[in-house]
DNA sequence: AGTCTAAACGGACTGCAGTCCGGATGCATT
DNA sequence: AATGCATCCGGACTGCAGTCCGTTTAGACT
């Protein structure tokens, strides 16, 4: 009988030695509190390197960059805010009537993105390139715009409906221009009202 | 008689040396030409400063930042586009239908933030800070949307209809999806239909 | 013309992101 | 256990943005 044999297996990223995930993990832990501690801005990726025990060039082979970094780091909240999404208790998951479910939507992510903003904007694109992160938010919301019988470019409409809640337009909003968070809230609420309203 | 005396006069941001403003303009044609010629990524302070036959520390005096300079130079395209808008031909200048101005007025700010995609990203912040340019298209999106006799939170509707054509979402869909200008063009004229048609 | 001061100048210096490559090591196979 | 090699590791190295400070100069006043 022959042994089983570990083959390439096509399409796949590839395996992932054992000390390299070890690694990734304390990197991510090391980002994680350096994060906390000292804020997005201030972390320089030599101080990730030395609080995990590493070098400086493993954490650049991991993530390929600052930016990806900050991705990989959001990564973890944002899995778990897609499940709530797509199993999780309604509004938000499903069960409620597709209004509804759209409203929460859009306020989950409001807030998403007011709590997370510093590490989305580090994230910069790492984060929309990432088929997982920007992808699931418009694609949700096509399928909700479905339900509600909107007719049109419905992957553009769902991408316009998403624009306003980017973290340059809130920052812009609520840092400069000092727009409480419940008035934006309220104002998306009222510009999905009008799209869906036009049918 | 006294002579003219040169009194500091309040609120003025402070006059420039005769010195300073032709380092400013030397340093804005060298910013130009770099920029013609090897495309904005890969142009650096030190080129521009060593182009324009100054210091380094002088570019920065002068911008502030790689961003500060970037900046500087996208004002002078846009302060003509401005000038278009507010006393130019119509549709996109007075004369026309609101409805008409403010579909052109779109159309207008796609197209040239498709054009000056590369240079308004290295200008991140700088441009939107800068009161002049963000303020302006929202200002004007509010005064279209009076004009139409839109209703309800005014700043926030201009926010939102602005908000899909704002660089990184362009590029999001035409570099990445693959979409056509026209088909973004259409979506938008679509997205302030419904806006406006709900009163 | 001479003086004086605030402003501008230049370029050496610092700090951080990202690269590179010689050496070490996990892991599959024998 | 020994072997072979693909992968990983570390930290010195490079390049650029942005800072600092001793020096120079424009230009207002006498």
């Amino acid at each position: 009988m022959s042994e089983r044999l570990n083959l390439p297996i096509v399409g796949e990223p590839a395996p992932e030695r054992a000390d390299a995930a070890r690694n990734r993990e304390a990197l991510l832990e090391a980002a994680a509190k350096l994060v906390d501690h000292c804020g997005v801005d201030s972390v320089t990726m030599d101080a990730v390197a030395h609080t995990a025990g590493v070098g400086k060039g493993t954490v650049f082979r991991r993530f390929g960059s600052r930016e990806g970094l900050m991705g990989a780091l959001l990564n973890r909240s944002e899995t778990e805010w897609q499940a709530s999404v797509i199993s999780g208790p309604p509004p938000l998951g499903p069960g409620a009537p597709p209004m509804e479910r759209l409203l929460a939507f859009g306020r989950s992510r409001l807030e998403i993105n007011v709590r997370h903003a510093d590490l989305l904007s580090a994230a910069g694109h790492a984060f929309r390139r990432s088929y997982a992160a920007y992808s699931f938010a418009a694609t949700h919301t096509r399928y909700l715009l479905g339900e509600l019988h909107v007719t049109g470019d419905i992957a553009l409409l769902a991408t316009a409906l998403m624009a306003p809640l980017e973290v340059p337009i809130l920052r812009q909003q609520i840092e400069i221009e000092g727009m409480g968070i419940a008035r934006v809230a309220a104002g998306w609420e009222d510009l999905v009202r009008r799209v869906v309203a036009a049918g």
